[in-house]
DNA sequence: GGTCCAACTTAGCACATTGCTC
DNA sequence: GAGCAATGTGCTAAGTTGGACC
């Protein structure tokens, strides 16, 4: 049985994640086909035929190249490097200049392979539902789940976000004896293929992943894990959103400490309570540091420069002001500001002082630091709650205040899509305004004024005969003016990041069922299996 | 307290599929 | 039923957290 309700069964209170665990193993990427005669490689201009090793290169390489990644000098020089430690001797005397390298022939043909992959997919569909089937699925407690990513991440060049030194490297191919295997020792073992072994098999039921192989290029581990619909996952989730609300319960006290804080004759303690201030308001990240030269440089709260806050006693009509500019997660960039307190501006002019514009904000604090505060305040704080407790709480109020009661579906539902973008907003989930926005915006707009003078012609043409057709085409009309304000209020606002990981989904399901919403316009399939457990035991009186 | 590492969640983007329009 | 926009899914990078060890 696939679809048990996990969350009407007992949980564990050992710290062991499962009692039995049987998977088929990962499936490997597919070995490097060698290219086929035709398709050359030009150096200096003249035809080269490459080693297996070094063409395997080559060819990730050919197959980004309409990617502007390929024209970026670090990307380069990172490719280049690791590309000559494929290549043979003979080969590395003969290459001695990327400018001089000329892959399009290549780029060519796997263009050509990808649009002839897109006639033939019947084919390859069966044998991907196959594979689905076989290694997608584990036994783990007596039921069969679904796993999240069963395939190993196939060789390839690095793409990091943002200005990421180590772009270009290449990323090796994961071999069978790279490989830890995780299971419970009265299952079937999955068998490496032929003529390998794995690295290791191990019976570890503290741990949740199946598989893992450390990665080349930051040295971390990677894992197969399972699916969100899982209960291993979904048991975590809801326990998470439990301590959100446990938050909820004592944020007042919380907050009136640390502004107590900010008046600590202690530095440290100043300097906590002022992050802890910017993390619960702004809704910023803990902010660990991070080996320089290893990674893109952002930033989160604990790990602040200077550089990245300005200070205005007075702008506009507003006074003690501040303004952050930075580069958070995924190098997405933080731009606000925000009129505080005078006495958080007093304490941040205290901290910047005699300070250089690359050092740190926060010199007396770090993640940890806040973290173990946090622990002693309540059980199981740490700074991330805070981002779920005021998304969180910020739907439920939105929802509370914009949805009215006599409004259509369609609007009940902009009016759920504007409480998620205020969520959105507040966590600062942004995306590049779709390539088509404007043209697609246009579409709908051309839509709406046709369709409004249909209603009106229909109107005066049958005014007793045909009310119904009549209402149907107000009704569209109305649909498509929703949609029109919801995609322009949407330009650059990501809102399925919230809602997958930030949002309480008993909150939305209470309110799909209060308004009689059908659950499928806020939730799509995927994301209804991920809160299965939301879906089957909110009401609609639930409170967050 | 600081460093390192394992394990897990959160994140945007590329690609695949669906579904709508002509 | 072709073409294209909208939506959904997969991929994997980039974070947070806590515990071991010193």
């Amino acid at each position: 049985n696939d679809n048990h309700a996990w969350w009407e069964e007992e949980r564990a209170t050992d710290g062991s994640k499962w009692r039995f665990l049987e998977h088929k193993g990962p499936v490997l990427a597919p070995p490097y086909e060698p290219l086929p005669g035709h398709v050359r490689f030009f150096y200096d201009g003249k035809p080269m035929k490459l080693s297996a090793a070094a063409e395997e290169v080559a060819t990730f390489f050919a197959k980004m190249l309409d990617h502007e990644y390929t024209t970026k000098d670090i990307f380069r020089k990172n490719f280049y490097k690791d590309w000559r430690k494929e290549m043979t001797s003979e080969e590395k005397s003969k290459i001695t200049d990327l400018t001089k390298c000329n892959f399009t022939e290549m780029s060519e043909y796997f263009k050509a392979q990808s649009e002839a992959r897109k006639q033939m997919s019947k084919e390859e569909k069966l044998e991907n539902e196959r594979i689905l089937q076989e290694y997608g699925f584990c036994v783990m407690d007596n039921h069969k789940e679904r796993i999240g990513n069963f395939r190993i991440e196939p060789p390839g060049l690095f793409r990091g976000r943002g200005d990421h030194p180590k772009m270009g490297m290449l990323k090796r191919r994961i071999r069978p004896e790279d490989i830890i295997i995780n299971c419970s020792k009265d299952s079937k073992h999955p068998k490496p293929p032929q003529g390998t072994r794995w690295k290791e098999v191990r019976h570890d039921n503290k741990v949740t992943w199946l598989v893992s192989w450390t990665e080349n290029i930051q040295g971390s581990i990677k894992y197969i894990m399972l699916n969100p619909s899982s209960r291993i996952k979904g048991e975590k989730d809801w326990q998470k959103y439990e301590t959100a609300r446990r938050l909820k319960k004592c944020v007042d006290r919380l907050r009136a400490q640390y502004r107590d804080d900010w008046k600590s004759k202690e530095m440290r303690i100043r300097q906590r309570a002022v992050a802890l201030y910017f993390i619960d308001k702004l809704a910023l990240r803990a902010g660990n540091e991070k080996e320089e030269g290893e990674t893109a440089d952002t930033v989160g709260c604990c790990s602040l420069r200077v550089e990245h806050i300005k200070l205005y006693p007075k702008m506009d009509d507003q006074e003690y002001v501040v303004e952050f500019d930075f580069l958070g997660k995924d190098s997405i960039r933080y731009y606000n500001k925000m009129p505080v307190e005078k006495r958080v501006f007093k304490n941040l002019q205290l901290f910047l002082e005699n300070k250089q514009p690359e050092d740190d904000l926060f010199d007396r604090l770090n993640t940890s630091i806040l973290n173990k505060h946090l622990q002693e305040l309540m059980d199981g704080l740490t700074a991330k709650v805070f981002r779920t407790y005021n998304a969180s709480i910020t739907l439920q109020q939105q929802l509370k205040e914009l949805t009215s009661p006599e409004e259509s579906i369609p609007a009940k539902i902009l009016s759920y899509n504007r409480a998620n973008r205020a969520v959105a907003i507040l966590c600062n989930h942004q995306r590049a305004p779709p390539k088509t926005f404007e043209k697609s915006m246009q579409n709908l707009q051309t839509k709406v004024p046709a369709n409004q003078l249909c209603v009106c012609l229909c109107a005066w043409m049958m005014v007793e005969v045909k009310r119904k057709a009549v209402q149907r085409l107000e009704e569209q009309l109305m649909n498509l003016q929703m949609q029109a304000t919801d995609r322009e209020e949407n330009k650059q606002i990501a809102l399925g990041t919230s809602k997958l990981n930030y949002l309480d989904p008993r909150i939305s399901v209470a309110w799909v069922k209060k308004w009689d919403v059908p659950i499928e316009k806020i939730y799509n399939k995927t994301q209804r299996e991920k809160f299965a457990w939301a879906i089957d035991m909110a009401e609609e009186d639930y409170e967050f």
